[in-house]
DNA sequence: AGAGGAATAT
DNA sequence: CATATTCCTC
């Protein structure tokens, strides 16, 4: 909002009561600036003033009552783009306000330098952030370099000492940095042991236990168990509004449905689609155009096609051996719903170098019986019980006209730029399941009215008659995404060619140790043909019948059916993705040392 | 004392 | 957001 008088400011600040940040010219016209200054003294609103020429007493003196920052004119479109730090975390800006007025006991005469160089510090810090974040150094701004600044420095006091060591102990530990702790494989083996340990014993000490890192302590793990869990509860509290956003409308949906999804058995079905999301990166490896790099580019172990009967370890038989699991309000115990998902593409099966790591959480592989329960007695992950998603899957990845971002859901990061892929390939994007902005199908059912705003072919937002929203902008759209562009996808390629030398190729180091553990099927028993989940019921009853049960569609609302969207994949059949790859059916026994290892602590605990 | 877990800090 | 630390209970 913008005014020309600065009464009308006055007024306005005292009514509004959203305000975060306000830019002045000092010099104002029919008002002492200093009454004006004074309307926003006990509020929390952040000023930054400009002068077109900067008098440096009274821009100190301004500093120390009100103002946080002065721009000189003319004002470049760095001090614009830099504006935004001055309103964000107010929290902190507020810390440093306190830190500074005690710093104002000693150094009286020097508080708005003072004042400037924490800010300068603050700023310091999240370019540092920034910068390990992004991969690569931004210009630092200049505009706070004075001479004095640097004199300032000089100035060492014991407090300035004291600090200077809370710093590097800082910068020793791990404080307030991505410090990439949780790689794929770590991940992965995390996975693992929670989906060994089962919901209730999945406590931290147990899990690093299991996990066997001497790098890892008891408190990482604590932590990152708190965030997966937070994760999980956030999957089971969005998946209901994804199946209500549905155009999808197949299933029919006991009144009472939940979405049981536990610890455990999402860490089963991440392991799974993982796997297999490496497998079939493979046989693309082998038969597409990376295939010329084939010689160099080292590929991830699977043991895919058979499953590794640990029933008869004296270790296992007694890890396994643990209370069936139940399962609430299963739709279908025949639902051909696969368990995982290949993300639809135009001409190409798989599209992204990072694992799938949504799919699969939806999951009926294996229930067979009517019963919902089972035991198991070998470490056979497809023949646990988990209880249909209710999702149809697929639209989960469907791109639409009309895209919807539900209020209570974040944009999620969970993907990485291209350009950062060498440094991020094995780390990060393991927690945030949340399919990005792009996927959100409009329900049929908002009565919001949505337009979509164009500038030329690029769309740059939507609008709707309660809010808009920002389509993700282009920075975002180069991420690899499900929904990626084809071209971002050829870029992804090039990039992963071996020669480049700031990228990792492909496999090098993205071997998987739970392979070893664990033989992932999907489809032992060719039963899984994803060309036939293409194929449209020709009526309820059909679906039903498929489904083998009646769930007595009649008395719900009929639906429209919908295809599902597993187009494109290389070979539909997983099981037939896999043959001809050579090492495919063989288990390797040398590299199951870390089997071994995990087994013999289990066995200690017991 | 030390684990676990929520909350909060970085 | 990812990770570290604190705080409190058991």
């Amino acid at each position: 909002m913008s005014v020309n008088v600065a009464s009308e400011a006055v007024s306005m600040i005292e009514q509004q009561k959203d305000i975060g940040l306000i830019i002045a010219n000092i010099d104002m016209a029919h008002i002492d600036s200093h009454s004006f200054l004074n309307a926003l003294l006990h509020k929390e609103i952040s000023l930054i003033l400009i002068s077109p020429a900067i008098n440096t007493k009274e821009a100190s003196d301004l500093l120390t009552k009100t103002a946080c920052f002065f721009l000189k004119k003319p004002i470049s479109e760095n001090d614009i783009n830099n504006m935004w730090q001055h309103v964000v975390s107010k929290k902190s800006q507020a810390l440093e306000k306190i830190s500074i007025a005690e710093q104002q006991e000693k150094v009286t005469d020097n508080s708005a330098l003072n004042k400037i160089e924490a800010f300068r510090e603050t700023i310091k810090r999240q370019e540092t952030r920034q910068s390990s974040l992004l991969g690569k150094q931004r210009p630092f701004i200049n505009i706070f370099t004075t001479p004095e600044t640097y004199q300032k420095r000089k100035i060492i006091t014991n407090d300035e000492t004291e600090k200077k060591r809370e710093e590097e102990r800082k910068l020793e530990s791990n404080i307030g940095r991505r410090c990439y702790i949780w790689t794929h494989e770590r991940h992965l083996r995390f996975l693992a042991a929670i989906f060994i340990l089962g919901d209730k014993k999945c406590r931290p000490k147990a899990i690093l236990k299991i996990m066997n890192d001497p790098n890892l302590s008891h408190r990482q793990v604590s932590s990152h168990l708190q965030k997966y869990k937070s994760q999980v509860q956030r999957i089971n509290d969005i998946l209901p509004k994804y199946e209500c956003r549905s155009r999808d409308k197949t299933c029919v949906y006991p009144p009472d449905y939940k979405y049981p999804f536990n610890v455990s058995d999402l860490a089963k079905n991440l392991i799974q689609s993982n796997t297999l999301w490496h497998s079939l990166r493979k046989k693309k490896s082998s038969s597409s155009s990376i295939s010329e790099c084939n010689a160099t580019v080292e590929t991830p172990k699977f043991h895919l096609g058979g499953k590794l009967d640990l029933s008869n370890h004296s270790d296992f038989c007694n890890i396994l051996n643990k209370p069936s699991m139940k399962v609430h309000s299963v739709p279908s115990a025949t639902s051909k719903n696969p368990s995982f998902i290949i993300p639809p593409s135009t001409n190409s099966g798989l599209r992204s170098n990072n694992p799938p790591l949504l799919s699969g959480i939806p999951s009926s592989v294996g229930a067979s019986s009517s019963s919902f329960e089972t035991s198991m007695n070998q470490l056979d992950l497809d023949s646990i019980h988990i209880p249909d998603s209710y999702v149809p899957q697929s639209d989960l990845f469907n791109i639409e006209d009309g895209y919807f971002l539900p209020d209570e859901m974040d944009q999620m990061d969970w993907v990485l730029p291209v350009e950062n892929y060498s440094h991020h390939a094995n780390n990060m994007s393991q927690m945030d399941w949340s399919p990005s902005t792009e996927n959100h199908v409009l329900p049929e059912t908002n009565t919001n009215q949505m337009a979509r705003v164009s500038s030329g072919e690029n769309p740059v937002g939507i609008v709707s008659s309660e809010a808009s929203y920002e389509i993700i902008p282009e920075t975002h759209t180069n991420q690899m995404d499900w929904s990626f562009s084809e071209e971002c996808f050829r870029l992804l390629e090039d990039t992963t060619q071996v020669g480049s030398d700031n990228v990792v190729p492909f496999g090098a180091n993205d071997d998987v140790p739970i392979d070893d553990l664990i033989s992932f099927d999907p489809d032992v028993n060719g039963e899984y043909d994803l060309d036939a989940y293409s194929i449209p019921h020709a009526t309820m009853e059909d679906h039903d019948q498929s489904l083998g049960v009646n769930l007595g569609s009649t008395s719900q609302q009929p639906y429209m059916m919908e295809s599902y969207g597993y187009h494109n994949v290389e070979a539909a059949n997983p099981r037939e993705a896999m043959e001809g790859v050579d090492g495919f059916d063989d288990i390797d026994l040398e590299s199951m040392v870390w089997v071994d290892e995990m087994m013999s602590n289990i066995a200690h605990d017991i």
